[in-house]
DNA sequence: GTCTATACCTTGATAGAC
DNA sequence: GTCTATCAAGGTATAGAC
């Protein structure tokens, strides 16, 4: 992996464990064993970085809604909801969740990147519901955009609050949302 | 207000709507027309002032308890929830949702304080469901806790989310709790 | 209780050599 | 592409006068 590609891949990590505001340049340059001034060469501001990391996040979405293309309703939404589980590891939330977080101190530029991967993210998850409802897999009484916003949040709150109580609440909640729409 | 609550207060609020690592004491200092080493006199240290905010929110829970403690199950759990939309207004999130996202980044004092305030308040919504339930108010197939978690986190995530989307997203999630609940 | 003054550190960022 | 060197700004925090 080249020096450009580990800097977006330890910044991702540091923002989705400590939060955007809480990690610095030296936080990364430390870890690889390069000066800060190295970094600005591949970033030349703090907002130049995040928004290659969302952009990075933009691409992996949509490698994964042409990976589970083919599958079921349901199996992609337990492949989705999985995305979220590993995302989450050793206290790692999703990158949605983290930024979502840090909304008011971003700049114009990356608040309107932020909205792009949150808008897609949404839009793949209301058509998935839909196809799966119209196909008679899920079942639901409200609109479709709705139950995505719900799934959603659920997520992004869970991952959020497992941090103080425990991890394994995160996986009730998977649980219960699958068997909510499937029941 | 005592310069003490001015200063509670206005830390309060600037967690809630830029997290914990984005506010100085220059923000305060400067609000409240005093110098940056008055504050310090209160609160020695940012750690000791983000203790006594959480404090400030034990007992707001303890007087909501007590001021529910006559209304029937759903009227609690409409309360609960208002509160939160309150909460909400002008993009500031609950103090939960805030300091969730800062976990890592607190001393083991601020983590624990936090582990105290979420639990008293799953604990409360816990019986309120339960009691709920008992009395034939709401329906749900599922642990009373579990069904907490999925409330709490449902509501942590739609703040988080109804920044970067829409604010009336936040007001349809609700809703659908409520809905879901008495169903 | 609030101030001035200041110490000390970390931050994001830049200039220019190699 | 990475370095050294350096910068200005802003952060938390403290000492001591008033």
């Amino acid at each position: 992996m080249n020096t450009r590609d580990k800097i977006i891949l330890l910044g991702d990590n540091l923002i989705r464990k400590r939060g955007y505001n809480a990690f610095s340049f030296s936080d990364i340059s430390k870890e690889l064993n390069i000066k800060n001034a190295s970094i600005h060469y591949y970033f030349p501001t703090k907002t130049a970085l995040v928004i290659a990391i969302i952009q990075k996040h933009l691409i992996l979405l949509e490698k994964f809604k042409e990976k589970v293309s083919e599958k079921d309703s349901v199996q992609k939404i337990i492949k989705f909801l999985s995305v979220y589980s590993i995302t989450k590891s050793e206290g790692r939330i999703s990158i949605l969740g983290s930024l979502s977080n840090d909304y008011f101190t971003f700049t114009a530029e990356v608040q309107t990147e932020l909205k792009i991967l949150t808008n897609n993210t949404l839009n793949w998850l209301t058509d998935t519901l839909k196809e799966g409802r119209q196909q008679g897999f899920f079942h639901y009484d409200m609109e479709d955009r709705k139950k995505a916003l719900i799934i959603i949040t659920n997520i992004l709150g869970a991952e959020q609050l497992s941090r103080v109580t425990d991890n394994y609440d995160f996986h009730k909640i998977k649980e219960a949302i699958i068997n909510d729409l499937i029941k």
